[in-house]
DNA sequence: TTCCCGTTCGAACGCTCGTCCGAATCGGGA
DNA sequence: TCCCGATTCGGACGAGCGTTCGAACGGGAA
């Protein structure tokens, strides 16, 4: 499972076929039809272990955590962490969520409901007044800011991944602290025109 | 093209077939091939058109502007609401970059730089000392934001897409206005095992 | 009307894919 | 030593893929 990680992360899980995973693993074609009922249940397998390492970790981290600020900072420190320690499943996770289908998309669909929804209870309490600012999007401003590392960080060459989650904890808790300016304030000169640019003639 | 675009937002560039854009343009599978020389060039020209106007109404939208904060609000903007105009395009953008191979990976790639570029040149004008935060890592987080939209993003229930845009703005660049905690501080209480969890037994 | 050329398409080609089957192999208990 | 269940694998199958080719179409110029 963590040689087909790297396989699925490096090319992608439609580009990766079955032989590829066989070269990479060293067991046979048909070898892996004993361990494994199909791909799809593989890339399954892949996403529900690593989901469910991340929601038990976690859990353990939280106990006893009453306030909503420390709460955020483990949940996040915890994401960031484990994305760092397990980039090649992570990645999976994140860039194969519509790649599975039935009752296997159902069942990581749930897992990643329960975690959202933890976030986001976290995000409301924090929030002190709810019209501040949509919890729902301001949510998933900070998944953006965690789930994307995958498409640029590099070990070798930026700061450690404590220190990355620190920085986006920082940025989010600073962000969200001061009242949003209301609606309609605003680049008022932008260029209103041209919105999709295909029908543009 | 505008429906290619649709087809592989829809289904993912791989799992998408040939076929599927001939039934979705309503042309021939044959009759595709003598606007486009193969599935890949019409991947690349979507990317293509989709960057290259973005480009073009950012420098428009940024003519004359020196400040640093009025650009980077123009470029958050401008980017956000692309997105929400072309979110077609923009998923297919973001996430089938590595769908591309050879020359056709290197000239979106050579786009993707220099957006980049200078995204991240009016970050480090912002941050006031520069060794406060890492401008690659603050850049990055901004863009995770901005390109996570089209995870979650549906119009009818969430915010207008020009609202989402100061939301993320607002976020930024009150995240990094103050300075950030020196590394070392943390949390010191967090479970220091179990990296790779595959590994674990 | 005839010709021509830009456009469209049905039908097929070769290839790679995920999956399966039946045989070969292995190692520990009787 | 023999046996048996667990494990491994070479080789094949059918399906679907991207792509091609030669024929057919249609409308403006001569």
């Amino acid at each position: 499972m963590r040689a087909s990680s790297e396989v699925f992360a490096e090319k992608g899980y439609d580009r990766a076929s079955v032989r590829d995973i066989s070269a990479a693993t060293g067991i046979s074609l048909s070898g892996l039809y004993y361990y494994f009922s199909s791909k799809e249940e593989l890339l399954f397998l892949i996403q529900k272990t690593c989901f469910d390492t991340l929601l038990e970790r976690l859990s353990k981290d939280l106990a006893g955590l009453d306030s909503p600020v420390k709460r955020l900072s483990v949940i996040v420190r915890n994401h960031v962490r484990f994305f760092g320690d397990n980039m090649a499943e992570m990645k999976v996770l994140s860039h194969e969520a519509d790649a599975l289908t039935g009752d296997y998309r159902k069942e990581i669909s749930d897992r990643k409901r329960t975690y959202v929804g933890l976030v986001h209870r976290c995000v409301e309490e924090i929030l002190e007044a709810p019209d501040a600012a949509n919890p729902r999007v301001v949510t998933f401003a900070l998944f953006g800011m965690m789930n994307w590392i995958y498409t640029w960080y590099r070990p070798e060459k930026d700061d450690s991944i404590d220190r990355l989650g620190s920085v986006i904890l920082h940025i989010f808790l600073e962000g969200i602290s001061s009242r949003l300016p209301n609606q309609g304030k605003g680049v008022a000169e932008a260029d209103p025109s041209g919105l999709p640019f295909f029908d543009k003639n």
